[in-house]
DNA sequence: GCCTCCCATTGACAGATGTCGTTGCGTCGA
DNA sequence: TCGACGCAACGACATCTGTCAATGGGAGGC
């Protein structure tokens, strides 16, 4: 994935159909960001964890109250945790025995801004 | 001091980690038809083919325009644009020998509301 | 009618992803 | 010290996904 030029992009093909104008897409490196945000939060079972950690009275959920309601094995629950924790979306710390995870709420209005474009 | 759960979804396995609370998950369903719309965003060519129909001047795009910047064959392009199609995130439409692509925003806004949980 | 252009669809294929069962590691209680 | 528990990591496997080249089908131009 080459980096590409901010704005004309391509040779401008001459004929092409009319309009040929502005069309100065996402830079690549911040299109792949914001789509690792977004394909994190492209899953059910993700979203529903997230709705957890969203309604969690303290801000924070122990891992063991979530393997429970979303119906998926723990080695599963933990893996998608690692996703959203990689998407920058929620954050885990150990306390003891078990571990709480919170949601970043920062990083979500970041994604959500983004959606203005 | 429990507050009774909304939706209770497990067989409340007793000696759970404390803070057994509210733990009600975004409908399964409702996640599903969401999660649909991230993932439609989780990649980065469909991001900045969107990011292309939000920038258009008259509110859509000819195909034929988008296939060169983003720097994938045509064919891709195309499976691309059926996704966002599907995700009901863009709107296609044939106009003699060419295919005009608008963006749909009040889905955009759907999923960006959606964010708030 | 025929040829050309634009776009969608198909087939193929490598790589990513969701899931589970098992294992490994750290923490607590006995 | 030892065993039980909570969670992460690993291996395996089926499915999904992104990509291209090739094909197909509708619209216009000649």
């Amino acid at each position: 994935m080459v980096a590409k030029p901010v704005v004309v992009l391509e040779p401008a093909d001459a004929d092409a159909c009319y309009p040929s104008v502005p069309a100065a897409p996402l830079e690549v490196r911040e299109a792949e960001l914001l789509a690792k945000g977004f394909a994190a939060l492209g899953d059910p079972v993700r979203l529903r964890l997230l709705s957890m950690l969203a309604a969690a009275p303290a801000g924070e959920i122990c891992v063991c109250e979530l393997v429970g309601p979303v119906g998926r094995s723990q080695g599963t629950v933990s893996h998608h945790l690692k996703i959203l924790s990689e998407a920058g979306l929620a954050r885990g710390e150990r306390r003891g025995k078990w571990v709480w995870y919170s949601l970043d709420r920062a990083r979500l209005a970041e994604l959500r801004e983004a959606m203005d474009a």
